[in-house]
DNA sequence: AACGGAATGATACCGAGTCTCAGTAACCAG
DNA sequence: CTGGTTACTGAGACTCGGTATCATTCCGTT
């Protein structure tokens, strides 16, 4: 009911208790980052990001994603030839589907994949180290968007925005 | 019998006939990136390439290995936060198992991939447009390097030279 | 309050990849 | 074979994502 939304508050203090914990410290660029970081939970370039907490250093926001990128609490997507996009990692194995248009990104996971992945090993005589799939949609919204044929509004992208496939 | 493998030979040859159908022009110079490339058909960066072929320009390079992934004659490999690397390209669609090691590539396909895709896709009411997936693994030939032991340099501290998981 | 290590930011730097542009060389008429 | 059109080449400048340096600040503990 308030302006902004509460879970957002939540969701960036949560992460900030996460990194204490795992004893980095707890300063206010941090803070700044990670509030920026939850409400772009669509995916977001480090650049964009720097774009939103401006008076923080881009060298430190790039610091601030790598740690979070180790802690695992943010998800990198290598997007082809495009820059990098990072999203919110939702806990556990899991891969994206992202959208070429608008950078929207969803999780899932609960596949076969595992079972793929060992047979293709196992055919190779080799160990599996991990594995890495990544989908690239147009998202439902980008679709009505191109059904209603008008401009898009705060959804950008005239057309592929990313180059994630080649 | 001579001296080098006539297969190697046959196939760069190969490639530059389909470069040719495909309206490019046949130069020397294509040429030789061709023959360096097919004698690192297991996989190799674009710097390691400029090695082989010497007096030809680094631009040059890159563009002809553009060129030949934009003609889906090579393939270009992710590896998370190391280098792209590059392999010749078996026709169709498939994917790739990368030894984070040695870089070698071994190609794969036939998988239920693309029903899982269709799936996911469904689920989010998003148009699939396509899909990567990369496996990360130790080679056969790698680990039976690591098997034999002899380790000289003592580490179990597996050396990985790509940093292809995250 | 004081200390020590961690975080910050300005800036220099790095490396992969592209662009520019002038010169060269395939290819295709004629 | 000859000449013209156009693609290709290469040196080098440039872009851009990301990192290293280093002096300064400041978190967290004692
Ligand atoms: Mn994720
Ligand atoms: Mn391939
Ligand atoms: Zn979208
Ligand atoms: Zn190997």
């Amino acid at each position: 009911m308030t302006s902004t939304s509460p879970t957002l508050r939540e969701q960036s203090e949560r992460l900030l208790h996460r990194l204490a914990e795992s004893g980095a410290r707890l300063t206010p660029t941090r803070a700044a980052v990670l509030r920026a970081l939850t409400s772009r939970s669509d995916g977001f370039t480090v650049e964009e990001l720097c774009g939103d907490v401006r008076p923080v250093g881009r060298a430190t926001v790039f610091r601030t994603v790598r740690l979070l990128l180790q802690k695992g609490l943010v998800c990198k997507l290598a997007m082809g030839d495009a820059t990098p996009r990072y999203a919110l990692s939702r806990s556990g194995h899991h891969h994206h589907a992202v959208c070429v248009r608008c950078g929207a990104v969803d999780d899932f996971r609960g596949c076969d994949l595992d079972d793929l992945v060992q047979r293709v090993a196992a055919a190779a005589e080799s160990e599996v180290l991990g594995h890495r799939l990544e989908v690239y949609v147009v998202c439902a919204q980008c679709r009505r968007n191109d059904a209603s044929g008008s401009a898009p509004s705060t959804h950008h992208a005239k057309h592929q925005k990313f180059r994630a496939i080649e």
